[in-house]
DNA sequence: CTATTATTAAAACGAACGTTTGATTAAGGC
DNA sequence: GCCTTAATCAAACGTTCGTTTTAATAATAG
């Protein structure tokens, strides 16, 4: 009962498994048996179709990551098009951006939430082979969409963008990644629980509607009143005085 | 050469070079032998000490929590007391919040940008045993936080702040984990190199300067238009169409 | 001093790791 | 039929993992 698997693409399955492993263990937390044994492979398949762990991870991004990206560029060039050279309003951008990603959610397909939480706690990790893989393939789309909020958003230092655009993908990547986090560290009942479906609307849509304004109000937040040569204990109040 | 070392506290550097470490590579990534060796300890010290790899680790992150967490305590419980009962202004609280954050970043005492990258990082691992660690150390802090976030902020409702907090501590959890990845994908050059001790501001206040006013916009940004029962697709544009 | 305790040291433990090998099976061209 | 190539399999490779054991060394008390 065990061998009589007509094997419906095994490179498949096993990207399948490694997706939701490495999201639930981490890259060095799962094991190449872990991952061959949900995806009911031979242990010597991942060496034999990917050459390596390594080589495993870096396709399990890529498959997701080609569309993502050029879909972003793809919704960008289109909003751009239609507006003539006319700069976008910042919510087109950021729904641009942010929302092309929250589709993932939605869709089975593409990954969904299991990539997601992939994604948003592998960008945190700092390790030298996970970086280049995300330096390969991030670049352009960025370079893009900060040129553009370059435009949409005139009144606030280019520099300052750069700062607010890195804010965001973690308001967004952490949200995405610790979804549950909140759940242990909070006590309170969030009308829609993430991490199961709940109600009519998706996990990922809720997430979309709630983060979307968050994001906006913090892009074009007022400067902060510049470097006042301020001496002032970080976080202000003095009941703790340095030693 | 190697054995006339007079041992100043050999358990204090087991914790710094794990914590650097485990910053470094994460936790799976971390071997025993890795630690001991840049300590220079037996390698069976660690286990002497905190009885196995996960012990250590718990003990990284309490040394430092313990301060932080009482510090917010008290500094929430000095602005409360001189407000008299009146609400707190919400850019009060959170500074109250993130500025207790990263002044670590600024003591190296207290664990400096090496501990708040490995918290930052930490964050968004959702091993069973790392969450528990957190959820021991956190939940009277973010109770005590969120009740000051509802009277800072009467009206946007309690679930969408609660929604926001977690925002929050998202843009502050990856600008300081993923400080570097930052330069990998961008190519801007920001006037503030992170990552190096650039200029007279430490790498923290420069952060913290340009967090806040991105936090607090957030924080207080408009409500989505509730539900509007939207059937189209999220991030807009037609260029694409499922299936 | 001796006795006791706390700490360090070297060596080994079994288990699990990623990877490789060599045989076996399946599929398609000729 | 045979040959070639692709894919899967069981088994083993050498290495590294966290932990334990046993002995040696320092520190301290009586």
């Amino acid at each position: 009962m065990s061998d009589n698997q007509i094997n419906p693409d095994t490179r498949e399955r096993i990207l399948d498994a490694a997706e939701r492993q490495f999201m639930e263990y981490g890259y060095e937390g799962t094991s190449m048996r872990m991952i061959t044994s949900v995806a009911e492979v031979n242990l010597a398949a991942v060496n034999y179709h990917f050459g390596s762990k390594e080589g495993l991870l870096r396709e399990v991004f890529r498959r997701r990551l080609t569309w993502l990206n050029s879909e972003r560029l793809a919704v960008l060039d289109a909003l751009e098009q239609q507006a003539h050279g006319a700069p976008l309003k910042p919510s087109q951008v950021l729904e641009a951006f942010f929302g092309t990603l929250l589709r993932i959610g939605e869709d089975e397909s593409l990954g969904g939430m299991t990539f997601l939480r992939l994604l948003g706690r592998t960008l945190t990790d700092p390790s030298e082979f996970i970086r280049t893989v995300f330096a390969s393939e991030y670049p352009e789309v960025i370079e893009r969409y900060k040129l553009a909020l370059f435009h949409a958003v005139p009144d606030v230092p280019k520099a300052e963008i750069v700062w607010r655009l890195h804010f965001m993908l973690g308001a967004m990547s952490y949200a995405i990644a610790g979804i549950d986090l909140l759940q242990v560290i909070t006590s309170f009942e969030l009308d829609n629980i993430p991490g199961k479906d709940s109600g009519h609307k998706s996990e990922a849509r809720n997430l979309y509607e709630r983060l979307m304004p968050f994001l906006l109000g913090g892009l074009r937040a007022p400067l902060p009143q510049f470097s006042v040569a301020s001496n002032e204990q970080l976080g202000a109040s003095d009941t703790t005085q340095e030693k």
